[in-house]
DNA sequence: CACTGGCACTCCGACAAGAGGAGTGCCAAG
DNA sequence: CTTGGCACTCCTCTTGTCGGAGTGCCAGTG
């Protein structure tokens, strides 16, 4: 169905698309790329692509345009992931061989790959599910107003203040307290509501409800602690996606500032290999001209966390991939050092 | 030189012309607002008000547009701040009752603020300098060494991990906590160094260098200068700014994700009245166009931090103003109850 | 003296018409 | 299967015209 030579003419198309961000034709074609056919060649070429959907024409006699499909061929069959240079890779490692702490390494990632890239960087923070909790602390802020305290083993802390029903004493708390982390400490966030699950039982009828909100509270901040946090960077970029942005920059800045949302463009963290999500395929009505880049990384040979870039579908992608991977993998080394 | 009828003219058009975005002319503006004169007498007046720099025009018989000298008359002298109407009250209260935490109460306020306004929001959390101490944590994590916990009366939350010379008994460290707690809990940071300045004569001589050691990083951790740290939402409503804004919006979304920048257009932290910077005002040749209305916000009547809201100058400043303040208010009592 | 109506003038913005050009599809010939 | 030629389409840019909104000025009036 499609030969080589046609499977050249696409990716012409697209390279050349990516550059002038203008509909290329058949004259230009053979003009740039020594494909050694004349125009009228790949004028009947770019018939048989568009009748099957790699491109398409915003209207006649007008140059071709790659649709989603086409990007889609190009990524797979018809590009490699472009290598970095050496100066580029030096770049990298110094800047981010400067990072004191998580939150630096994270902030300059995310930088550094929207500067590469000159897109959207998104980066995720690496996955808690696999830390411990070192210790719970339960404090009186008033008589009947609690404030929990959790420090896991990654030295992370979260806190959360409840209001109890009924006035809390210090021994009850004191006695709450011992018990709670005589159970969890050590274990995995994940187990931890079993471990606790019948620990209101050996508490009077009277204490059971305070108990019962504390055992709620810590729980719910355990989820939330699982929770992933993003961070992203480079939206300056947004203003590549064209002259013609008012209507397209819109949503996609609103999907942006839904954190949610950004998690599920990242895809699942449990798949470290590269995913490049074209147009439709990200599944979101506003994102229909974007594409998302994405890559696990972590310290060692799992997969923590991803991290990725969003831009227009009109994307370098050998380029954009192979930035990508190479800041996952330095961040990953980064990891795995300190 | 500009009397009544001037000052009226002056409020009209930029009334006018935040409404429409359009330049105003002297027939439109005798139509709608009945200033009892002719649309002559109104061109007189405007001749003198774009003498006097307060207005201008975008090209000879075009209507006028206010400069920002003539924004800033207009909101130091001709309109005042338009208080919220009770459902919007309600609504915000409503919102922000709901929060859990710090985190919590920051990302719902600058959120409710992008969604009030419609414009870019930013919250700068409140600073650790102002605040009080609520309470101090020791913990063991071994048996030598020691957590630092520390509470400030905004919920913000520092730990500090340390190795102490010897062993310390869970009964040392009771009671150091007791007494440590005796002497700060409600004191401001920077008269704690005095506070505790002759603890360790309380204790054994064995003791001395444990308690030390504490209350070295106890002092270490109120110095250390904490970042200052601000979030930011509704970015998707700078798409407002206007046709014009592939120009405009560029340099915005960059000085957005420089937090310096952004700490710098909020203000010092240290005035808690509200400001409003407009145009050129804001020392930022990218931000020409854009105005920032800020105020400090504060559990009592002291500020503790800033927030604002960040919009083309063509904004509608009285109602920017009134939720603005409403919010920075709510907030203020939301700390101050938690 | 301030206000008003009238009037000529400027200049933008929208619309229409036309030229130019890029690109296509088709076809017959090599 | 490839190629050059050719007629056709349709966008885009330019130019020209027109209407209208708005202004500044001026003379008249209370």
């Amino acid at each position: 169905m499609l030969d080589d030579r046609k499977l050249d003419v696409l990716r012409a198309i697209v390279q050349d698309y990516v550059a002038t961000q203008e509909p290329v034709g058949s004259k230009a074609l053979a003009e740039r790329h020594n494909l050694g056919v004349s125009p009228a060649t790949i004028r009947n070429d770019m018939a048989v692509l568009e009748e099957e959907g790699y491109i398409t024409q915003p209207h006649t006699s007008a140059g071709r345009v790659p649709t989603d499909a086409g990007y889609r061929l190009f990524v797979d069959r018809l590009a490699g992931i472009k290598p970095l240079s050496t100066p580029e890779r030096r770049a990298i490692q110094s800047f981010l061989d400067g990072a004191v702490d998580l939150d630096d390494v994270v902030g300059r990632t995310v930088r550094l790959l929207a500067q590469l890239t000159h897109q959207v960087a998104v980066v995720q923070y690496p996955s808690l599910t696999r830390s411990t909790i070192r210790h719970v602390e339960l404090l009186t802020l008033a008589p009947t107003r609690v404030m929990l305290i959790l420090i896991t083993s990654t030295g992370r802390i979260e806190q959360r203040a409840m209001d109890v029903a009924a006035p809390i004493g210090e021994d009850l708390l004191a006695d709450l307290r011992a018990r709670i982390n005589a159970r969890v400490v050590g274990k995995r966030f994940a187990d931890v509501a079993l471990l606790v699950q019948d620990l209101d039982e050996s508490f009077t009828v009277e204490e059971r409800p305070i108990v019962g909100t504390v055992l709620a509270n810590l729980l719910d901040t355990l989820v939330e602690q699982q929770e992933e946090r993003v961070v992203l960077a480079g939206t300056a970029n947004l203003t590549r996606f064209g002259p013609d942005f008012p209507m397209t920059i819109r949503p996609v800045l609103e999907a942006l500032e839904e954190h949610v949302v950004l998690l599920r463009l990242l895809g699942e963290a449990t798949e470290p290999a590269m995913v490049v999500r074209i147009g439709h395929e990200n599944m979101h009505e506003g994102l229909a001209a974007t594409s998302v880049v994405s890559v696990g990384y972590g310290s060692g040979d799992e997969a923590l966390a991803k991290l990725g870039v969003l831009g227009p579908t009109r994307m370098d992608y050998p380029g954009t991939m192979g930035a990508v991977r190479a800041v996952a993998r330095y961040v990953g080394q980064i990891l795995a050092e300190s």
